[in-house]
DNA sequence: AACCATAATTGAAAATTTTTCTAAATATAC
DNA sequence: GTATATTTAGAAAAATTTTCAATTATGGTT
């Protein structure tokens, strides 16, 4: 599959606004609406494109306490790490979770309404998964930047 | 304005697939298609919907070497503060910043192709930042999870 | 340079969806 | 219980997406 200039354009077009309709879309890629349409199709098939979503305001629906936390695993054995890597992912205050480099295993993004909302969180489900060492939260003060559109 | 559980089930539906129409979220909510689409219309004005977008496969445009930075300021004053913001804001790789409390002031998630893409991001782009004191690198080795649906 | 095969693009028509509109139903306040 | 506003529904209109056949461009071959 071919994936020029034209398509880079279009993916950073959607990546801001997916509602656009295929006119605006060839009016600003020099294009017909059909081959805004093949392109957009041809992007989703070779799974350039996701999904579409939504994004909604987070302060909107009081889910404005932002943490990330570390954690190490007790030991980094290969059991430990698939039970808990399963687990984590099934918990919906945690929208991000990577394996990383460093002095800790882990690093979660944990999105809840409060600081109470999130020691239920921490005592109740995070800490109720197995094999976990030690944590450390950090809070966000403040949002700077958040994107979901990546540039090329 | 009202927010009842229906328009808490139509922003779950909308944070997951926001192509769907507004007659496929017609039968899940029970609802008539311009019910739908008037509380819909209703969210977006009232500020809960943020916008629409495409998320793109990192992996098939070669942007898939995540690293978080944590990043401390020579002195955390109000003018360093405003001008390290304003900067870090414009750098593309940088696609979330935050402020946190803790050792280090700051946490960005940066994305780019692979380890010399970062140098060359660290070297030219982001110690090219005044006021910044010192940094620390996290490489992420795997992402275990990541969604941007928030659940209520 | 002419030719062929493949892929991309176009414009028009068809199908679907969104949007508007009016009226009925439901809820809310007095 | 009545009046007022809000929500909902169904039908019609407007706009958009999707399909289709024909045209144009592209790359490789002779």
């Amino acid at each position: 599959m071919v994936f020029d200039a034209t398509d880079k354009k279009l993916l950073e077009y959607l990546q801001q606004d997916s509602k656009q309709t295929n006119k605006e879309l060839s009016n600003k890629l020099n294009l017909s609406v059909t081959a805004v349409y093949e392109r957009i199709k041809k992007l989703e098939k070779a799974g350039f494109i996701k999904g579409y979503v939504a994004l909604v305001n987070k302060q909107k629906i009081e889910k404005n306490f932002i943490v990330f936390c570390h954690i190490k695993l007790v030991q980094h054995i290969q059991e430990y790490v698939v039970s808990f890597e399963r687990e984590v992912t099934k918990l919906n205050e945690v929208l991000e979770c990577y394996h990383l480099s460093g002095d800790y295993d882990y690093l979660l993004k944990v999105i809840v309404s409060d600081m109470s909302a999130f020691r239920e969180f921490m005592v109740k489900k995070l800490t109720a998964i197995r094999h976990i060492g030690s944590t450390h939260s950090m809070f966000v003060i403040n949002e700077v930047k958040h994107t979901t559109a990546i540039n090329f």
